[in-house]
DNA sequence: TGCCAGCTGAACATAGGTGTACCGTTGTGA
DNA sequence: TCACAACGGTACACCTATGTTCAGCTGGCA
């Protein structure tokens, strides 16, 4: 019940992060009241689905062996299906001036910066900072998230689509045709 | 004047979308009065700022030769350029949903759409559609400006950084070093 | 000097979001 | 059946953003 509650704010706050509290309630099939009981105010409540966000992605983690090689294969795999819930943590607005959640993003991104550091001196190029292949990928969860919410993109293959794009690009290698 | 006022505009509600047009007319250094009298409305002030940034980008586009084979990589690099005034253009929440703006933003993806479908004969895989690589061009473009304005990526640098992680991906082809 | 145009700050009314208190209803368990 | 907790709705007070009006100030110009 609480879990669908957040859900739907996630969704709600997502399109469009002005919405009133009354949005929100509404949209969750929920009075108003009942929504300020759980959470006091609207920062709680931002606060409180960030917070779920980063929870979702932390059991993710754990599932993840960052000491393999197809570490960010499987993770990237497993971000995608998680969907607007962790969109809403990369995109909703403000979000890092909360001090709290600023640090335990932080936190959330820095295995994975040590992942990609590692990976440079196999699979990923050195050419470019740790950090710009994080925010790459990220982009391109991004974008497979809002392809899928506009219905242009089926889930099933957007870790495809992520995977094959952020590590071999857009460019047509060589002659030969890929189909 | 009136072009400062759009520019500061553009960075204030860039950095937070819910800024007040108090915070906007202090950080351009003009009354809130005066302010209103150029734009009657918030929604006319946002929708200034988007247009500006279109007309911008028009500008540019008159520029390029779409007829040829570089022409992505020299739109591109003419867009890095551009900075906040087209980013606010492709993330300030709300701007598709108004309507004039929305057509405007269509008008202006479709040549470039147009561009990556020709140019997927030759330099551009075939196995992904062209609005997925036009995305991918804007997640780059986007990330760009984002570290630019973190200080993390020094202005200079952010044409090939976008280049090459976007045809070349973060993979590292080959076994020899490509620094 | 007098006129005018543009800008400014102050003041005001309005609207909408937010947070709180109160009360009636419902459903559950003793 | 009764007690109790959870929920929904109404009503209220408060605050902020917004849009408008008005009067004063400044600088350019005839």
């Amino acid at each position: 019940m609480s879990v669908h509650l957040l859900q739907t704010a996630t969704s709600v706050l997502l399109k469009d992060p002005t919405a009133s509290l009354g949005d929100v309630a509404r949209a969750a099939g929920v009075g108003r009241t009942t929504l300020h009981k759980r959470f006091p105010t609207r920062a709680a409540l931002v606060r409180a689905v960030a917070n779920d966000a980063l929870d979702l992605i932390d059991s993710v983690s754990c599932q993840v062996d960052f000491g393999s090689d197809d570490a960010i294969e499987d993770l990237i795999t497993r971000l995608v299906a998680l969907g607007p819930r962790v969109e809403f943590l990369l995109r909703f607005p403000g979000l890092e001036r909360d001090e709290e959640l600023r640090t335990r993003i932080e936190a959330m991104d820095q295995p994975v910066l040590d992942l990609i550091t590692r990976l440079q001196g196999t699979k990923l190029r050195r050419d470019l900072p740790a950090w710009w292949i994080l925010h790459t990928l990220y982009a391109g969860l991004f974008n497979a998230w809002e392809a899928i919410n506009y219905g242009r993109l089926a889930p099933l293959d957007a870790p495809r689509f992520v995977l094959t794009t952020v590590f071999e690009g857009v460019a047509n290698v060589g002659t030969a045709d890929r189909t």
